[in-house]
RNA sequence: CGCGGGGUGGAGCAGUUCGGUAGCUCGUCGGGCUCAUAACCCGAAGGUCCCAGGUUCAAAUCCUGGCCCCGCAACCA
């Protein structure tokens, strides 16, 4: 069968990390399982670069868009391999092809009458960067910042995705994995069901964004978000115009739950639309959190998970990945749930089975295999075991189960253990049983070579260390799965092993203090770019994107001191503060400002602040901002904080000042 | 009543589809072994399966109601 998978293409308005490179190494467990498995393989990821962030990122660094994409890009890419990741094909919707896939998908869906122009448009917010509709309006004022918005003949494209929608509820009915793990199919369903669904609005007029790809019916608009990322499943092979795209699709992809309506609802309602097949499977995982993210975020002495995989070494680093998550499930990434996992699993378990196997041949049999005698039903009790737990873990890694999977493959490995313990071939050597012990050290033998081709996929160099230490000629390729699955024949007498083993070497546990890594959790998503009237539609394809954000190589537009002048920001008291009845993170303040009035403002520093401690406090705020509406209330300025150790902190003054007074 | 996930020995989790002796890893305690990376093997202690009702011969599992966590969304301009 030919195999062919998806990671989202990752945005490249910030830098990898932990979230990007969870799924790509699932990806890459999941290719070369299928390898295994005997399918012909295509593994493609890449990086999504259009839309008006990309813009606003490059302007931050004085880039051009493209040479900032170009550098994002070559770090996505340049770090696959250093994750020991087989990457087939690497798309940037930048791309030639990809443009060329973008328009002629668009011209079919648009042939197929899926396309019209929509009329709705005119009151635009600048500040929102978004259309209001008259009913939404206030007064004939934004709702948000309570200023005239402006009226622009804006019309744009949508996609007639309600049409498809009864079409999908049935194609969900009839294909029951074809989204799992089975509560995001649920989850799909329930979005399906609910009547929310709009059609998707698909176009930019180049009045406002030029870095984007042309409409292939109006020159005078470039695609927006989904027509243009989510084609890159195709384009990347070929369609239109066959190629691998005719061998290989429909595939399967994988993604993170943030983006699962894209994908579960958009995607196939545009296939459809566009006379093609809808994929195989939507894998859906979860995120990885921090224990205590907020607490550690912003601080500048964290170690980055990716750091975590440089330390302990990609194959750990993957084991602890794909076994400590269940798929599908949110979990914890923590060093000292690393370091658990690496001495339990991979050192006390796997490790020393080799060593103590490989010990053991050296010093009774000179490391040279000695043929198989008669096996005993204890011996054929291992040889059922194995071929038990072999099938198990094919099928869980099949269901994406990676997790339970290996917990299956390790049922083998704990039982090869205590089969040495309990066949002691030490006694046998001892005893001048040769016979015996030859065949108890083939049994072992025999069902670590499965052991370590099973680890292939998801440890491919220790994998490979294993079997060069057995002798092994099996070689992870293509179909090997079923060949070692097949039987528990003989391992090959006169192979010579190596004398020793120190595959996982244990580790020390991490000290008490080095908290696990502040960015670890992927889970900030969603810089939603406002749609003309839409909901949602983050931007691109990326399974978790981080704000353009100070962390990272956070240049500046350089300002003159006529441009900070322009700021009025004001100490004040506080003289009233409480929680906003409507809204989790937001605390509602008066405060006086020397005003001969008092100035309600709002700011979501309600985690960190109890309302009650924050009266009779100065504060400094920014004054001269337009009012703005958050949450049903006005806001007349912005309190000034800093991200600190703890959280959130206030600015203040180190010394009394008269309410009003000026900061410069 | 915006959507969803969850509450199971000290920690982390599985089990719930389809009711039938509560299981795994880590940790603790005791023992065994000496091939091995202070690793391995055996045994033990430790659980009102969040609470309250209901159905049933039988409920962690099914039903009803409640409590408490956590995501998403909203919002943090």
């Amino acid at each position: 069968m030919n195999y062919f998978l998806t990671t989202p293409i990752y945005y490249v308005n910030a830098n990898p990390h932990l979230g990007h490179a969870y799924s790509t190494i699932v990806a890459d467990v999941m290719r070369r399982f299928h390898l295994l498995d005997g399918d012909e393989c295509l593994l493609l990821t890449g990086t999504d670069e259009h839309g008006d962030k990309i813009v606003k990122a490059a302007e931050a660094r004085g880039m051009l868009p493209k040479s900032f994409v170009d550098e994002m890009s070559g770090r996505f890419r340049d770090l696959w391999p250093t994750l020991d990741i087989s990457v087939d094909r690497f798309i940037r919707t930048t791309d030639k092809n990809h443009k060329r896939s973008v328009q002629a998908f668009l011209q079919k869906v648009h042939d197929a009458g899926d396309i019209y122009f929509g009329e709705f448009g005119g009151h635009y917010c600048f500040g929102c960067e978004r259309f209001y509709t008259e009913k939404e309006l206030e007064n004939g004022l934004c709702p948000q910042h309570l200023t005239r918005p402006e009226y622009i003949e804006e019309k744009n494209y949508f996609f007639r995705m309600s049409k498809y929608l009864p079409w999908l509820k049935e194609h969900m009915e009839r294909h029951p994995d074809c989204i799992r793990p089975e509560r995001y199919r649920k989850e799909a369903m329930a979005m399906v069901e609910s009547g929310d669904l709009e059609d998707l609005c698909i176009s930019r007029p180049k009045s406002r964004l030029t870095w984007g790809i042309d409409l292939p019916f109006d020159d005078g608009y470039v695609c927006y978000v989904w027509f243009d990322a989510l084609i890159n499943y195709i384009s990347a092979i070929g369609w239109p115009g066959g190629g691998e795209f005719d061998v290989f699709w429909p595939g399967e992809h994988l993604v993170a739950k943030d983006i699962l309506k894209p994908h579960a609802i958009f995607w196939p309602t545009m296939l459809k639309s566009a006379g093609l097949p809808v994929y195989r499977h939507l894998n859906v995982h979860g995120y990885w959190l921090s224990r205590d993210a907020k607490m550690s975020k912003s601080l500048g002495n964290v170690v980055s998970p990716l750091d975590m995989g440089r330390r302990y070494g990609n194959d750990a680093f993957r084991y602890f990945l794909l076994r400590e998550m269940h798929f599908g499930s949110d979990a914890n990434f923590g060093e000292d749930a690393l370091v658990q996992r690496i001495n339990a699993d991979l050192a006390n378990d796997l490790g020393n089975l080799f060593n103590r196997v490989l010990s053991m041949a050296a010093r009774f049999l000179g490391s040279v295999v000695p043929p198989r005698g008669e096996m005993l039903p204890r011996d054929t009790a291992i040889a059922d075991l194995a071929k038990e737990s072999m099938e198990n873990w094919a099928q869980l890694f099949r269901n994406v189960q990676f997790s339970q999977g290996l917990e299956s493959l390790w049922v083998l490995v704990r039982a090869l253990n205590k089969y040495t313990d309990s066949e002691a071939p030490w006694a046998l050597h001892k005893a001048g049983e040769t016979k015996r012990l030859g065949t108890v050290m083939q049994v072992l033998l025999t069902a670590m070579e499965k052991v370590a081709l099973l680890c292939w996929p998801v440890m491919p160099k220790a994998a490979t260390r294993m079997l060069e230490q057995l002798g092994s000629r099996t070689k992870p390729a293509k179909g090997t799965l079923a060949k070692v699955m097949a039987s528990f024949a003989e391992y090959p007498p006169g192979t010579t092993l190596a004398p020793s083993s120190n595959l996982f070497p244990r580790q020390e546990a991490p000290v008490a203090d080095a908290a696990p890594a502040g960015d670890a959790s992927g889970k900030k998503g969603e810089h939603a770019a406002p749609d003309a009237g839409k909901k949602g539609g983050g931007q691109g394809a990326s399974p978790h994107v981080v704000p353009p954000d100070s962390s990272g190589d956070g240049a500046t537009v350089p300002v003159t001191i006529e441009d900070f002048k322009k700021l009025d920001i004001r100490i004040g008291t506080i003289r009233a503060a409480e929680r906003h009845p409507k809204a989790d993170r937001l605390l509602r303040m008066e405060i006086d400002f020397g005003e001969g009035r008092l100035r309600q403002i709002l700011s979501g520093i309600a985690e960190h602040y109890d309302p009650k401690t924050l009266v009779g406090r100065q504060v400094c705020a920014l004054l001269n901002l337009p009012p703005r509406k958050m949450r049903d209330l006005v806001s007349e300025g912005m309190v000034l904080t800093a991200e600190g150790e703890g959280g959130v902190r206030l600015l203040t003054v180190d010394g009394p000042v008269p309410d009003g007074g000026v900061v410069a």
